[in-house]
RNA sequence: GGGGGGUUUCCCGAGCGGUCAAAGGGGUCAGACUGUAAAUCUGAUGGCAACGCCUUCGCAGGUUCGAAUCCUGCACCCCCCA
């Protein structure tokens, strides 16, 4: 059994926990079993839930138990925590097919067998879908003082706000996450639970109930929450969550936010999430910094990631793409080779006679490609210096394609600007 | 219910009856620099068959040779007094 208390603290992976002086000597004595939860709000996770999953696996790897709570009950609720607005339900349906999709990549990520220190892939509904109304309120919410409830930031912050209420619904959510952990204690001996620091509110209240309840010592640990230095949430981009499915997030697209990230958050996040250690991971900072042209550290954090999400064959697919990407004009290939590497880039399909002739102006094909809203705007582009056809910039805004532009036997790819692409096929 | 203020382009915001596709800022998009970063600088930023034409200043009418600008009605928002 490693020191997984003195990992996480050097990884800067602790931002509070319920007893900083016994936690290291507790979690040195024998295996523990820990928790974490998630709310099925996809069917997929996205890098924001990286972190917890991420503190499963060291603990794990520590020799301890970890448990990911899947949380189809809780889920039906919705925590207020860190939201403020009042969450839409979800239904049933697709409550079940996110349960489903967020547990196969969790499978993934940990560890998980026939061995008893598996990690163990759990649903609340099991336990709290069979709860009666009655019996939920007497045996745990008699527990829960209103005036302690009132005092947690999740509900307090959502108070405070004239534009958006709370309802009775999701002011109970605490209730549910704080019996899981009692749950969980109960049957599969759980006795830490970690999440992030926005948890902080639920996972304390898990303990005092479990401390009321049956006179159990729990623990809690939260990790910082994943923001960039700007203070923006990492793992958002303009279009959305960076997720992990490929469906969602192609492994080129997760690779490139990572490869993109700013100078400034990269140290943290090769700490947070690869499992280099100390001594290499200073070794690839210091390197950075000092020549930080390379992107080295950034190169390193996106092939470590992309690896670990995507496996190796994702990885190989996602530097196959970017070294075309951001290589030289493009020669011949095959359309095969294009559309793999292209797979991530909107493609649209036109005529082939439209490349007869005259050949089809560039200013009409960036339009038809959706790099332009207007043709006004394709030809300031062109004029500008920015586009580009088959990573060849276009001089002129009157140039013309034609069949000898065709990069492949049917296709061509055009960009504007460094790295906004687009295909067009000519069927 | 009474009184006052407001509604402008992606956002904020200026706008004398003509010279207004509409200042300025933000954003966005290109370019330079660089490192696929940040910062900075430059340019662009309604549409189109483009020295011109068309559409846009809350909505509908009206006055006028001419309206974002003046008048009338309507809608929504804000403030003050009840």
């Amino acid at each position: 059994m490693s020191d997984v208390y003195a990992e996480l603290t050097w990884r800067e992976l602790i931002h509070q926990s319920t007893d900083d002086a016994g936690l290291p000597g507790w979690l040195a004595e024998r295996p523990r079993t820990v928790y974490a939860g998630f709310d099925p709000t996809a069917d997929s996770l996205h890098v924001g839930h990286l972190m917890a999953v991420n503190i499963l696996r060291r603990f794990q790897r520590a020799g301890h138990r970890a448990i990911a709570l899947l949380g189809g009950a809780t889920g039906m609720i919705g925590d207020p925590s860190g939201r403020s607005q009042e969450r839409n339900l979800l239904g049933e349906d697709e409550l079940r097919a996110n349960i489903a999709g967020m547990e196969r990549q969790i499978r993934r990520l940990l560890e998980v067998d026939d061995s008893p220190r598996s990690a163990l892939v759990l649903d609340n509904f099991d336990w709290m879908g069979r709860f009666g109304y009655l019996e939920f309120l007497r045996d745990v919410g008699k527990h829960f003082p209103v005036n302690v409830m009132l005092t947690k930031d999740s509900v307090k912050s959502r108070l405070e706000r004239t534009d958006s209420g709370l309802s009775y619904t999701e002011f109970s959510y605490m209730l549910l996450q704080a019996y899981d952990f009692v749950y969980l204690n109960e049957r599969h001996g759980c006795e830490l639970q970690v999440g992030g620091s926005d948890q902080w509110g639920n996972i304390t209240a898990g303990i005092d109930l479990a401390r009321r309840l049956r006179g159990a010592q729990l623990y809690g640990m939260t990790c910082p929450l994943l923001t960039k230095s700007d203070g923006a949430k990492m793992g958002k981009t303009e279009s959305g969550a960076v997720w992990l499915a490929p469906e969602r997030t192609s492994p080129y697209q997760f690779y490139q936010y990572w490869i993109n990230l700013d100078d400034a958050d990269v140290g943290r996040c090769l700490r947070f999430f690869t499992d280099l250690d100390q001594a290499e991971l200073e070794g690839v900072v210091a390197q950075h910094e000092q020549d930080p042209g390379q992107r080295g550290a950034q190169r390193r954090l996106a092939v470590e990631l992309t690896r670990l999400v995507h496996g190796a064959e994702g990885l190989a697919a996602a530097q196959r793409a970017t070294d075309v990407f951001f290589g030289a004009e493009l020669g011949d290939l095959t359309d095969a080779q294009l559309t793999e590497i292209f797979a991530d880039v909107p493609s649209s399909r036109l005529g082939r006679d439209r490349l007869a002739g005259e050949g089809l102006a560039v200013v009409d094909a960036l339009c038809e490609a959706g790099l332009a809203k207007s043709k006004g705007e394709a030809r300031r582009t062109i004029t500008q210096g920015g586009a580009y056809v088959n990573n060849r910039r276009v001089e002129s805004p009157d140039a013309r394609l034609t069949p000898d532009d065709l990069a492949g036997r049917a296709a061509l790819v055009l960009r504007t600007g460094k790295k906004r692409y687009a295909v067009l096929c000519f069927a």
